[in-house]
DNA sequence: GTGTTAACTTAACGGCGTTAAGTATTAGAA
DNA sequence: TTCTAATACTTAACGCCGTTAAGTTAACAC
């Protein structure tokens, strides 16, 4: 009957209970510190209940890293189509560093947790759709740069290129998030960087 | 009298020991992965003798990882002064990289460990000597290749650049190390990668 | 009305980092 | 030479952790 639908309705919906609640805490705190005790009190729920839903732990990140994946994908293809690709790299790697910085647990979760690595190619995103896949977005846009002529000559592989970019925006992000706090280095605003590393990245493939 | 200075000499040994073992094991299989027990158990003493010896598992880590920023500064400073500073930006950074990738576990406690973020300034390297802080030797010579009018006129500020330069080589060492077998990504080789960086680094900010 | 299943809870396991309390060995003082 | 005190440990335990086996309860199918 009815009934058997709203069941699965409730399933789903203390699902995303637990997700709110484990998104929220991971923020906040961290994958590691969170513990699957402390998600299931904010829940009102045991701890063994979680596991009625989701495997163990790691699933719940992935679950978690999935949304964030997508979002990103979101955030940059928001960027839309400005016809001149190297601009267009230029405003993505501004976007990606906006992203990173202002959803620092995300990030943390989807490119700087080791726990992670083997599965993300399991985690269900479609592979090559620019809006959910931002890596093929970027491939992409250096693609039609390259295609227009307007790289080096030397840089004839776009994958190499799009590591490269990737490499640099990456590296600023998770450098201020690991060494934020570090009295030893004197940073410099993340705009301002950010702004010089695509510049630089866009000077220094240019023909 | 002279058995003081023996007991003194058994202490450091048997630190040095759990140094040797913790080292070992954390790089074998991270900083996380492995208990105080187990390292314990390599050495054949019970836990609670390594608390004797250092406050908890992460002094463990700090200590090693004021060992491998000292290394990390004498691999670059090995460089030596090639007199060209953008020729020798360019040798640090792949020596960075080479660094990095050869010893992944030193490179993950040293820039790549949340735990350990606020005392970096406090493990005891002297700061700015350029042959133990390698982010002092790159601010050197960044600012040698400023003074000698080596940059764009519009780069005036020698630690933006440089923080640009690290960021660039952190990240590619640190999304290879993340993310190294993941396959979403179809990784070009380190070293064609690190010398695309280096050259559109130096291409993007000469003059 | 009875049996089955879904969605939980209770209780427990083995492991963790860490600490309080105890113990042998040694050093130096009386 | 005996006593005291410190050193370098060990034993036992605490309060956590992720996870699981077994039990419970309520709603449904027949």
């Amino acid at each position: 009957m009815a009934s058997k639908e709203r069941r699965d309705r409730e399933r789903q919906e203390t699902r995303a209970h637990i997700l709110d609640a484990a998104r929220e805490l991971f923020a906040r705190h961290g994958y590691q510190a969170v513990t699957m005790r402390e998600i299931a009190r904010r829940i009102e729920y045991t701890p063994t209940a979680i596991y009625f839903h989701f495997k163990d732990k790691e699933s719940l990140l992935r679950e978690l890293c999935r949304e964030d994946f997508q979002a990103l994908g979101a955030y940059l293809h928001r960027i839309g189509r400005i016809p001149d690709p190297l601009e267009r790299l230029q405003k993505m790697g501004l976007a990606y560093v906006e992203f990173g910085l202002k959803y620092p647990h995300h990030y943390r979760l989807q490119f700087m947790t080791p726990s992670l690595e083997p599965y993300l190619g399991e985690i269900g995103l479609t592979k090559g759709a620019p809006d959910q896949d931002a890596y093929a977005f970027l491939q992409v846009s250096v693609s039609e740069a390259m295609k227009a002529g307007r790289f080096r000559p030397d840089l004839k592989d776009p994958e190499l290129v799009a590591q490269v970019f990737w490499a640099a925006v990456h590296g600023l992000v998770s450098l201020r998030l690991t060494k934020a706090h570090d009295p030893w280095i004197k940073w410099r605003p993340a705009k301002r960087l950010a702004r010089a590393i695509v510049e630089t990245l866009a000077q220094g493939t240019r023909r």
